[in-house]
DNA sequence: GCACATATGTTATATTATAACAATTTATAT
DNA sequence: ATATAAATTGTTATAATATAACATATGTGC
């Protein structure tokens, strides 16, 4: 195993020990296969990668286990990709931000804590009640320019 | 039909025949479908609709409008939702924000022309060469709270 | 151990989207 | 006007993504 998929694992593993809930072995199993990959993986491209670690899963187990495991934050979706990457960042939060390389497909999380400003104001102009976003931004990786 | 629908129309007629390019009747449907809609509406409620105004249409039809009309900039697609909302910027733009209510699932679409600063940063900083965002809002729209 | 809550197994199906190829319509050049 | 190319549509089939529903099992607190 990988070395950042043990680190990735071994801090869900401590985050569920504190908050008394189970990381049991299929939401385990997903948790390394989405950090062991490169790049978002796919609800389906899991399930064929969890088929070599359990025995003949179906879809409800993934998206059970992709279910819980965002609600802990330990993933995030990629909305324009339908597929998966493991959050690294070391605190809970409602935002999320990544650019995605079109090219390569690879996908980086820009951890900001806050709503940048001009998105903020809009939210207090219209009284909106704000309780998560998602930021996604298109273009070429700095490998792939 | 209502006087809104009946602008978005105007403007995407005025707009193709400006650029030569064909607002045909399948689109002009699936235009008008989407913009008299109070919220954003899925594929598959385009298609139903549109079958009360053409013989039998198959998904491929309602799919290429689709991506027709998001080409042209006259609709959007609200990733997390799987549905498309009619544009009302005056110009063409390659970034979108959105703010969602999970209650009513009416959307607001916030016009701003330059993704904010902080973002900006972050593209610079990782050499990431930006060519489209997309910033999706949740939480409660002021009339829902 | 028993009752309850949580998690999993299993089957089936819903929802969203596209591939592939044939037919038609429209634009263009001569 | 007519041949040709380009764009659009029709049609069938299927791919890709996701969830409902209900049965079974497993862990937790008493």
């Amino acid at each position: 195993m990988k070395p950042n998929v043990k680190k990735i694992l071994a801090q869900a593993e401590h985050i569920c020990a504190q908050k008394d809930i189970r990381l049991t072995e299929s939401r385990r199993h997903v948790l390394s296969i989405i950090a062991g990959s490169s790049k978002p993986i796919g609800a389906y491209d899991i399930l064929k990668s969890l088929s070599q670690k359990m025995d003949n899963p179906k879809p409800p187990t993934v998206y059970r286990a992709i279910e819980f495991l965002q609600a802990q934050g330990f993933i995030h979706r990629i909305e324009s990709l339908n597929a998966y990457v493991t959050c690294d960042a070391h605190h809970h939060h409602t935002g999320s931000q990544f650019m995605v390389c079109d090219d390569c497909g690879k996908v980086t999380e820009a951890h900001l804590c806050d709503l940048p400003t001009p998105l903020l104001d809009k939210t207090k102009k219209e009284n909106f009640k704000l309780s998560s976003w998602n930021v996604e931004l298109h273009g070429l990786c700095a490998g792939c320019q």
